[in-house]
Order: C-alpha cells, then structure tokens, then sequence
DNA sequence: CTTTGCATTAACAATTATGTTAAACAATTG
DNA sequence: CAATTGTTTAACATAATTGTTAATGCAAAG
C-alpha cells in the first residue's frame, strides 16, 4: 500500500469523524460508527488514532483554529473607513458561519462540558483578541470624533454581531418548523436574515 | 412512608436529574449519578421512572413548557405603545432567560439531536406563534403608519431579540476568559449587556 | 395481629463501547 | 528473494451503564 492510499484512509475517518462529533458530541458519537462510515475497521480507526479521545484532539484543535482564524478575520480591512469596515466584518463573517453552520455549537457545547482543558488556548487567543481590540476601540474613536459614527464599545458590538451572526444558525434547526412560510426556502430566508442583521449592526453604530 | 416523603424522593431525582442533563446532555448524562446526586440507589430512580429515556422525557417536557410560556410571555402586554411595547418584551426576555441560562442551549441540543421527535410539539407551538404574530405584525404596521416606529418585520425582529438575549448566555462560558476586565464582574457584564441588547433593538425599529 | 401492598436494597444480567492482541498479510528494501 | 517494516483483520478483554429481580422491610388497613 503506498502513502497515497494510507493517507487516504486517515482522512476519510478524519472526515467521518467531524461529521460524527460535530453532530452528536463527544458523548454522542462512537468510535465504530466513525469507522464504519470511513469504510474501514473499528480496530483500524483505533491503529491510526489509539484512543477517541486523541482523535478527538484532532478535530477539535483544526475547528478550534478554523474558527479563531475566521472569527479575527471578519474583522478585515483597517484600511477602509470605519463604518465600511464593520458592515464588511458582519458580511464576512456571516458567511463564513454560513459555511460551517456546525461549527459555532460545537465549540460551545465543548468548552460548556470541559470548561478545565482550554486555559491555555484560551490565554492564546484572550492575547490576540486583546491586541486587535485596542487598535479597533481606538479606531472607533477616532471615527466617532470625525462624527462618522455613534462611539460604541468594540467588545460589545463584536458580541453583538456574533450573536446575530450564529444565533441563527444555531437555532435553526428549532425555529425552521416554527416560522413557517419565511423560512420555507432556505436560501432566501438566510439572505434576508444576513440583510437584517447587517441593517441591525449598522443602525447601532449610525451617528444620530 | 408517608405521601410528603415519596414526593419528596422523586422531587429530588428530578431536580438531580434536571442538573444533570441540562448541564451534561442526554448522552452525557448518568443515571448513577443522578441517583447518588439525589441520595437514592439507582434501583430506586428505575423504580420511580423506569428509564432513563422515561426521565429525560419528565425534564424536556416541563423545560419546553417553561421555554414556550416565557418566550411567548415576552411578547406582553399588547396595551403598551408599540415601541415601549418592544423594549418591554426585550427587557422580560432577558431577564427570563437570566433566570434560566442553561435552558436554551438544552433545547437547542436536543432538537438537533433529535428532531423527529419534536413533530407535534413543533405543530402545535407553531400555531400558536403564528396567532401571536399575525396580531403583532398588525400593530407594528399600524404604529409605523402612524409614524411612530420603523416598519419591520415581526418575525425578524423576534429572531434579533432571542439571538442578542440568547447568545449571551449560551457563549458566557466561552467569552468571559476572551473578554478580560469587561467581564472580570459577571452582574456588572450581564446588566451592560442587557442596556446593549436594549440599545441595538431600539435603534432597528426606531423611526428615522 | 396479620395481611396487603408499596418501598427499598443488593445482587445480578445484558448490552454496548472502547481498547488490545496475536496472527495473517502486504509492501518495501537491501 | 529474504528480511523487515508497517497494515489489516478477527477475536478477545475490560469496563461502564442501563435495567431487572427476588428477597426484605415497613406501614397502614382491615
């Protein structure tokens, strides 16, 4: 067997995995549903990863850096005016949780139910999140001096625009059934649902 | 034994058992110690309730009676102005969901997990929704006629409510080490966030 | 006081999941 | 092609968890 294929077989129970964990929690998924769905032994699952909770690890560390990564993302372009820029951070990244619609719970259920094991990433990403706060805060200042915009606190509208952002993705599983006619088609419901919240976002920072 | 203390021992498994799977999940959850949380031997709680499923189904029931009354609840009272009408709904909300933080994430969990199971539940809160909006879409039209207020719409606005308010408490564990001294003193982020929420909703329907 | 019925316990049964191992197998290398 | 290394399988071991049961206790009612 060459590596070609061998890395194959890492992959796809990587990938049946995520699909597993993301779904259904640590606690919910098994180790020989994973291996089933990636057409290979339990036993093969266990060769290539020793224990679940190790593969596990695996996908948690590549979610958890997905999502820290998008998350700083969102908050692009210092170049442009302040305004531009944060309705830019809301379409971004709305559409990047839009592309990983799983992704928001599962980080949330994990860090709920093992609260003890991410001090140190934590720290990591409290320090980064820290640093691009001050400029943004400052930045915000300044606009709000030129009297481009309302002065808000950066934290708090970041708090705001994630939750409009994931909350619906989050719950949508519980509100489809319940809207009816307006979430009947699903891309046009998430369109007029990234429109609202850009307006939401928008009319909080607007000068009055 | 007398009535008051059977009452009691099954009074105390549901409410070890609420801790429980509110916190831990279905899957996560263990009867053992849900027993032993409630100081009786797990033959006892397969006495009082048979199963596990059987149990689970007690603290569902009653949670998403708690949820629906309360969220519904926030829409109150219908004598109010349109805009003092809102803020009012937004401030009950949170303050219900303050009350009860674990709950959402509970929920939501749960029908995503399962959600062939919540078919009738689904049907029949949908229709009550349904009513509750037709009347408040109705009011909101009539006040924006009138001048006094944006007109939006009233399922959209609903959704922003329930994400700002929700948001908060399902990703608390997750941001509080992320947010530093904003968050250094729980009452005080809680109460500012709530002004925030109350703020964001304001402005979107605020005529301009 | 005895009978009846519920409450309680401890021991046991069954199932399910995770993880291991030894042996078979395949591939690569010298 | 022999030796070595890594891969795969099936069978097994272990542990945890849910659920059952038969025996015992106890209280109230007749």
């Amino acid at each position: 067997m060459d590596n070609q294929e061998r890395q194959n077989k890492e992959q796809e129970i990587l990938e049946a995995a995520e699909q597993e964990f993301l779904t259904k929690g640590y606690d919910g998924a098994r180790t020989t549903s994973i291996a089933k769905a990636a057409g290979v032994t339990h036993a093969m699952l266990h060769y290539y990863f020793r224990t679940k909770e190790q593969l596990f690890e695996r996908i948690v560390d590549e979610k958890f850096r997905v999502m820290s990564r998008s998350t700083l993302a969102a908050f692009g372009d210092p170049s442009l005016p302040m305004v531009e820029r944060v309705r830019c951070g809301v379409i971004n990244h709305f559409d990047f949780v839009s592309r990983n619609p799983l992704l928001p719970r599962f980080i949330i259920n994990e860090i709920v139910s093992r609260p003890e094991r991410y001090g140190v990433l934590h720290a990591r990403i409290g320090a980064i999140i820290d640093n691009v706060y001050r400029g943004l805060q400052a930045d915000i200042d300044a606009a709000a001096e030129r009297g481009e915009m309302e002065r808000v606190d950066a934290k708090m509208l970041f708090i705001s625009i994630m939750s409009l952002n994931i909350f619906t993705f989050i719950a949508y599983p519980f509100m489809k059934p319940l809207m009816g006619e307006l979430m009947a088609d699903d891309a046009k419901f998430l369109e007029a649902r990234k429109a609202e919240n850009i307006e939401t976002i928008m009319r909080r920072i607007k000068k009055q």
